[in-house]
DNA sequence: CTAGTAGTGACAATCGTTTCCATCTACGGT
DNA sequence: ACCGTAGATGGAAACGATTGTCACTACTAG
């Protein structure tokens, strides 16, 4: 299910740290953003290179094992994603946390609209954000 | 009908630089970059500083009066909004070309979601990609 | 007309991300 | 176990989009 030799054999060669950063992401739970999950490993005596987690995570993206959302900023975070399934989320804009939603109605809406547009190779982002019941109080 | 004028109203002082942005958006009719429409705008002999151009068109979407998506490199592109409606558009990768699309379907989902999930503040971007009839042959 | 304030633009800074390149290492073959 | 090499690493530098700084300009209310 997921664990991280599996997404290691995806990606290329076993190294040392390709195994912290895809530890590291699998840990987080969450949307990590490269920079942010650079940060976890070096605080965890895991030092890696930036751009090693940079491609690391471009990686597993292309293997379809990470899915990919831009915060406000512009900020590519990344999340691990056990099964290779296309999903949506729920994602806090204080915490981070993400919340997978049921997105069927979206899904058949955009095949819909691939249809009937004229347009070729339609692809769909959808992206909600809000406010987790934890950080609303706050 | 959202003329320029209607747009400058709302954003502050009118100047000569910001009534070239405005008419510029305007007339580039799809989605463009704050860099090219800077371009335009210097080759039609109306040079504005790039820092007007993205103070312009933060003060269009500010009014309500632009939309925004991020393109796949992660760079915004502004399209003019004549009426101040929350609307989704299916756009060409290779040209730009923004065609509006119904989403009545998806904004019910989205507010479904939002009282459903137990955030707060909940939003939403969705964003269509494709390539249009004119394209897709090219 | 004048004052005052909002707007402008050249320049530099920032931020996230990618590229360069010299060095290192995993790993299939011997 | 040993090698050779394609693949991986990481520090520095490049890069593109965007934002901040600040002296200067020019709308516009009065």
């Amino acid at each position: 299910m997921g664990a991280p030799a599996d997404d290691l054999d995806l990606i290329g060669r076993r190294t040392a740290q390709r195994t912290s950063v895809v530890r590291a992401l699998i840990d987080h739970g969450g949307f990590v953003g490269a920079r942010a999950l650079h940060d976890e490993l070096r605080t965890q005596g895991a030092p890696v290179g930036l751009n090693t987690v940079y491609r690391t995570l471009a990686a597993l993206v292309d293997a379809g094992r990470a899915d990919v959302v831009r915060d406000r900023g512009g900020e590519r975070l990344f999340r691990h994603r056990p099964f290779p399934e296309h999903q949506h989320y729920l994602l806090c804009r204080a915490c981070g946390l993400s919340a997978p939603v049921d997105s069927a109605a979206v899904e058949t809406w955009a095949e819909h609209v691939a249809r009937t547009s004229g347009f070729a190779e339609v692809e769909h982002t959808v992206e909600l954000t809000g406010l987790c019941p934890q950080c609303r109080t706050t």
